[in-house]
DNA sequence: GTCTATAGTAGGATAGAC
DNA sequence: GTCTATCCTACTATAGAC
């Protein structure tokens, strides 16, 4: 493994864990196992290390959300599929975590690796979404957007939830909540809304 | 004001801004107009001065909070003034954004104010959300505790939205999704509910 | 390409005068 | 209580050898 790739990914550890802030050149490097030299030569400095660190967090994020929104089946199961990946709630999102960040906000080249990230998602939550409305599996009337910034909303805040009370069920308990909302929206959902007395 | 409400009150700004890691001692003696005698003689350092500041925030905010939930109407109305409140998207939640902070999640000290007002939130939302369900305006099945968790991430969430796009209405949108979604909980939704041809 | 040495600035806390 | 002076460490970057 090269040098520049080793700093690519102790950036992106790093950045999980500390923040952009709190994460130093000196950090970077040493679990890198590299030296001064190494970063600098290939990277203008601590900035453009964590925006290739950033990239490649969105490629990685990237595909392991498509691989549960393309699955077979309907469109409602595809985004459960998304709201039960397999997730860290303690470390909170790779990419939203950042977003907190004064900094990264502030630097337009560190910030647009992560809202390039969250516009594909939510994009890519609202097709799933509208094709279910198109098949009649969803209601006409939901809104494709709406539901997509909430689900994605959620997911984002259960990161924030879990980790200030340092409980992982606490994640889980907002995307319970995402999960029951979500099983309204179907065509059908009277049937065993909970509260009506289904057929049983 | 004293030098020690002036420090607080510069603190607390500056954690909104900057974050815990993000904020130094020196631009909180900057912005207080205060030397590092008045800072060290209040408070043993950085982190019990945050600590303060955390927990006069965490007052002001549940203040503002009770204000919506307490008002007169039904419970999904206190529910909806409380998504209304004003907020600043851009800026992020004062006491959400420290919970991303790795230093103030790693010093229980400092994560206990933002747990605290976490759990008193989530607990007051989900005590409307009950009452709600007690007189019959949401229906019997009705998860006040999913709810409530739900609710507060979406606004979370919406946050670390609209920080990412630099856009306030990324927060609003989550915002309008989590109404849209609260207005099937009442018992009537069938009426008024998107998709379904009403009586119009 | 990669290393170590060096440097200037800022972070965080202490000492001691007033 | 509040101030300034001082201290040590860490952060970020540069220089120059290999």
């Amino acid at each position: 493994m090269s040098k520049k790739e080793a700093l690519t990914r102790a950036a992106a550890e790093l950045l999980w864990e500390r923040g952009y802030t709190g994460t130093s050149p000196a950090m970077i490097l040493e679990r890198a196992q590299a030296g001064q030299g190494s970063m600098y030569h290939h990277f203008s400095g601590k900035a453009e290390l964590a925006v290739a660190a950033m990239t490649r967090m969105g490629d990685e994020l990237r595909t392991g959300v498509e691989k549960a929104l393309t699955a077979e089946g309907p469109a409602l199961a595809r985004v459960a599929a998304y709201l039960d990946l397999e997730r860290a709630p303690l470390a909170g999102c790779r990419m939203g975590r950042l977003a907190q960040d004064h900094d990264v906000v502030a630097d337009p080249e560190l910030r647009a690796p992560a809202a390039d990230f969250f516009t594909w998602l939510t994009a890519r939550l609202s097709a799933v979404l509208a094709d279910g409305v198109r098949t009649g599996e969803l209601r006409p009337g939901v809104d494709p957007d709406a539901m997509a910034s909430l689900i994605t909303a959620t997911v984002q805040g259960g990161y924030v939830l879990a980790r200030v009370h340092q409980d992982p069920a606490e994640f889980h308990r907002a995307i319970d909540g995402a999960k029951q909302v979500l099983a309204q929206l179907t065509a059908d959902a009277d049937e065993d809304r909970p509260g009506h007395p289904g057929h049983r």
